[in-house]
DNA sequence: CACGCGAAGTAAGTGGCGCTAACATTAATC
DNA sequence: GATTAATGTTAGCGCCACTTACTTCGCGTG
């Protein structure tokens, strides 16, 4: 065992992700991150000015991951209808595939505005959609249209309200074609 | 000042929810409550098993208050389209108008089955839109995709991903109108 | 290659919180 | 009017976020 860690800030991350999986974004404490990565309770604030830092960072992980995940979906077709329908899809499996980061972005308090980086990161995401959108003819307010048609059946998921993931996920879609196609 | 306060159940959801509106689901505690009740830390567990419980109970009294405001919409027509368009409308104008009994019931991370009438609270919200949807040959899954489309944009505003409250509501409503048409 | 400085850890302590137990007071009931 | 149940209080436990002061160690510089 060394004193120093080597790299404490990504352990730290680790465990808390793993934490807010099992625990949701309400259980998970700094102390217990700390006792999972085997180091004092007060080691971590060497890392994260405070608890809600360390929940920013796991949330711009999650908006990497977000923004990766749903450039992936649209590159197998180049129909804009079908991307934006894919989207849909890929946001409501995310949410149940990934539940910690999902959570994470929406569930946890934070307020985007107080961490750097973090609403930019969010805007990213729906970035993925602007080059479909447009071909459509539409702007943000697609956009918008179908994200929050995606969010809903994810967050609905999440709740309990929804509970056949593949029935939302293609509902969802579904959706997205007809909000897309109707212009 | 009296030993025994009259109506401390009441008086602790009213604080609740004053707080919730404050600093939000998670800045709300069991202490402050109490002391804006005027009473000792220990009184409230007399009337709340714990925290969620509390929580759960202002949960209760949002879903019927959605309930009462959704209906109310969707009396000013008889056309079935038009009715799911105001209910979506409603919907996002509630996220809004009253913050904190909405967040109460997405961002507070109760587990709705822990908590006796919840679960069914919050069916009959939508349970509202049985009617049209099947006056419109839809079911459940109209419904729920109505509702999803509506929770979106309303979880959106609250997220700050948007901010124009009737941009969004009229967007929800046309949304609405467009996947309420298209069958 | 010593060394010294800054980064990264620890221990101890503060104040707040959720919640429980034991006791006190009041309201309700027979 | 006495008993009892409901509803308060005080005191205290354990956990948590966060701070301060001290320690250890890796690294860049003279």
């Amino acid at each position: 065992m060394t004193y120093h860690h080597g790299d404490l800030r990504h352990a730290l991350e680790q465990a808390a992700l793993e934490l807010v999986a099992e625990r949701g974004p309400q259980g998970f404490t700094m102390a217990e991150a700390s006792r999972r990565a085997g180091v004092s309770v007060a080691a971590p604030f060497r890392h994260f000015a405070n608890k809600d830092a360390l929940l920013a960072a796991l949330a711009l992980r999650s908006y990497e991951e977000q923004r990766d995940r749903f450039a992936a979906a649209l590159a197998g077709t180049d129909d804009p209808v079908e991307q934006l329908a894919r989207f849909a899809a890929a946001y409501v499996r995310f949410a149940v595939e990934e539940p910690a980061l999902f959570d994470v972005t929406f569930s946890a308090g934070l307020v985007k505005s107080d961490h750097d980086g973090l609403e930019e990161a969010g805007q990213q995401v729906l970035a993925v959609l602007r080059a479909p959108a447009e071909q459509l003819g539409g702007g943000l307010r697609l956009i918008h249209t179908i994200a929050a048609t995606g969010h809903g059946f994810a967050a609905f998921l999440r709740e309990g309200v929804l509970t056949d993931v593949e029935a939302a996920a293609t509902e969802a879609a579904a959706a997205a074609r007809t909000l897309a196609s109707a212009r």
